[in-house]
DNA sequence: ACTCAGAATGAACGATCATTCATTCTCATA
DNA sequence: TATGAGAATGAATGATCGTTCATTCTGAGT
């Protein structure tokens, strides 16, 4: 039996935005793997592998090395619907509409791993003023293109005693809760049946678009 | 200025079963209050008016505590909406319907608290199956009964193309969707809007019963 | 009134963890 | 090649927390 060998020992210095985005990513991974509250400093810097200290160097505390890394997941997942729902891409309101779907219950283990850490966080906000407005900072400007393109659909459509804030608010909710479902009890629940259910909600709502 | 009066002094003998009940509310407080992260044996006993030991004396250890004050708000909480839905109270099926979701979204710090901790173990889900299984258990006969309940109401009301299965998860999503918006950004959205946002829903689904 | 089973207490212990900082190492620049 | 600014390291520190258990105390039974 050989003694294990050490794969890496080179130390490498590298800018200080690029170590700390691997920080963050680091940690996304320990919180969707153990979960926030059994996050130490020691696991994030082994699993960026790297050395103990650096975490406090490049964010002073774990706090903050967690609301940051909160932020950047509320940007990237709020980001995302904005950029669909501005929609620079896709012109009609119906591709629009088909889009941001796909995307918040789209595949792919990242989405899993996201989704986690956004609801460990959740768990704690409660409690936790600081990350309540974090998350609302970004997730106020996605409820406002929501209901923006919500406003559009039913003037298209002209559809009757449709409020668009209403809808948009139940819509969000639905995804939420959707996402919830899949996180907790992934067994009960595909991800192709919620998005049959978001798809229905949308239909009943907006029967000409989708 | 005096010494500072020690409130109670006097040691109690309980039953095992009231002692246990009193900790776990303690606990619910604590997590309700501080998050399931920073909760303590020192913060929980003393916030029963206990000693230290006290909660290992009864629960073995923390995690136990834990996990024994999840399966009380879930069978709380599974129980009620559980209760509900057989309707021996209210035998009309529109009634059960409204009755469910005046209990789902209604008022009460209590519900507030309740629904705090709920959310704090959601967060803590995806990485601890045991958590998950506490749920679960409670969470399918609950599912069951609502699409049974739904079953019902499809068939009274001759409703087409109406899938009691599909409509039963949509609404547990959307249910924990409001929860979570009124727990995270309760600024953006009242009860009574989550409650006019349930009913729309069910009212789109069952036309003629709500 | 007396007794004692076992409920309750809380000081002490050991383990874990965030944070510090003296030291080592890297690489852009000269 | 030589150099030093500062990036990276990880042993050490101090604080916090879960758990233990010797001791104290209670109250039902006699």
């Amino acid at each position: 039996m050989t003694t294990a060998t050490k794969p890496k020992k080179k130390r490498q210095i590298l800018p200080k935005e690029q170590r700390r985005q691997q920080l963050i990513e680091a940690t996304i991974r320990c919180i969707a793997r153990d979960g926030l509250a059994a996050v130490t400093m020691h696991m994030v810097t082994q699993e960026a592998g790297l050395s103990l200290g650096i975490a406090n160097l490049h964010f002073e505390t774990k706090d903050n090395l967690l609301k940051e890394t909160l932020r950047s997941v509320a940007e990237e997942y709020h980001g995302g619907q904005i950029a669909i729902m501005e929609g620079r891409r896709t012109a009609g309101l119906a591709d629009r509409l088909a889009s941001l779907l796909a995307f918040q219950l789209g595949r792919g283990v990242t989405q899993r791993q996201k989704m986690a850490v956004w609801f460990a966080y959740y768990g704690e906000a409660g409690a936790r003023p600081v990350y309540q407005k974090i998350v609302s900072a970004s997730d106020r400007m996605a409820a406002m293109k929501l209901e923006s393109l919500f406003t559009d659909i039913i003037e298209e459509g002209q559809y009757k005693d449709a409020n668009a804030a209403e809808i948009a608010m139940g819509y969000s909710a639905l995804i939420d809760g959707l996402h919830l479902a899949l996180l907790v009890t992934p067994r009960e629940i595909s991800k192709r049946e919620a998005r049959v259910i978001a798809r229905n909600f949308l239909h009943r709502a907006f029967p000409q678009h989708i």
